[in-house]
DNA sequence: CAGTACTTTAGAATCATTATAAATTACATC
DNA sequence: GATGTAATTTATAATGATTCTAAAGTACTG
């Protein structure tokens, strides 16, 4: 669990200011031990709920792109409706339960390692990431 | 190689109605040797330039919608900010070329089977998707 | 504590997509 | 072929998510 303190750092470090909004918003996102997919819509209920003076809209899309461009969130594209955003930065693959729209972490043991035939001439290969697609079994 | 027959007979039989709006569209995504990803952006523009008289804006989308529910058209979640349709219908994966933003499908035999370890009670898995990214190798 | 650069904010602007409702077209029936 | 009806196309308006703007507020340096 990380405290008020250790956040302050984290922002400082990083050549972010350790504002209010971004403190609030770090412990929403970060204070956690399970990964958190969110979307800026749910960050935004929840923030309007356990926050006491209103962080505006456009304060909490800037937060989660500097966020992402500082290292600490990772976007990720399973759905063409919706965009998520992962507290998990890792290298790391994704259920996708299609009867509940809820995603789920697959850690590194989870998948056998997958190897890809197909060479392209002058590319390598930068990431690879699954999606498995789930449903109700019946 | 389809031609203009075929296509008729393929929009008659799944309940489309072939006009001229869907005949071009369905040549120019269907009549071709290799899958096409597009946007729907990608397909207005060559549509403007290819076709004597204007498709409107509202009807590609329509139609691209259509054929999608039709099955003719995949839908893929590459990357946040466009969304793709696939020629390519059947369970594949990709490499997406992040040098040139370029998708390219990978063939079945391409990726080697993969096996998920983790196993949700009351879940099956529908689905399973690889999206290989890639970029110059230097 | 003063100055400056960074942040936040409300609201406007933008962009892709979807909805609307009128005009057009495909097609079954005569 | 002509006619009626439902499907389709179309231009335009509406929507909704995201980004922009520029003014007010805040963090931090010296």
């Amino acid at each position: 669990m990380n405290n008020n303190r250790d956040f302050i750092e984290k922002l400082r470090s990083s050549g972010l200011r350790p504002t209010k909004q971004r403190l609030e918003i770090c412990k929403l996102l970060f204070d956690r031990k399970k990964t958190f997919h969110f979307t800026i819509s749910d960050l935004s209920k929840i923030l309007k709920k356990e926050t006491i003076k209103k962080i505006s809209l456009a304060t909490i899309y800037n937060t989660v792109h500097s966020f992402k461009k500082k290292g600490y969130l990772k976007e990720i594209s399973i759905d063409t409706e919706k965009t998520y955003f992962d507290t998990n930065t890792s290298n790391h693959h994704h259920f996708l339960d299609i009867s509940t729209n809820e995603l789920i972490d697959l850690k590194e043991d989870d998948v056998d390692n997958i190897k890809i035939k197909k060479n392209l001439p002058g590319k390598k290969i930068r990431s690879i990431e699954v999606l498995v697609k789930i449903e109700n079994n019946n």
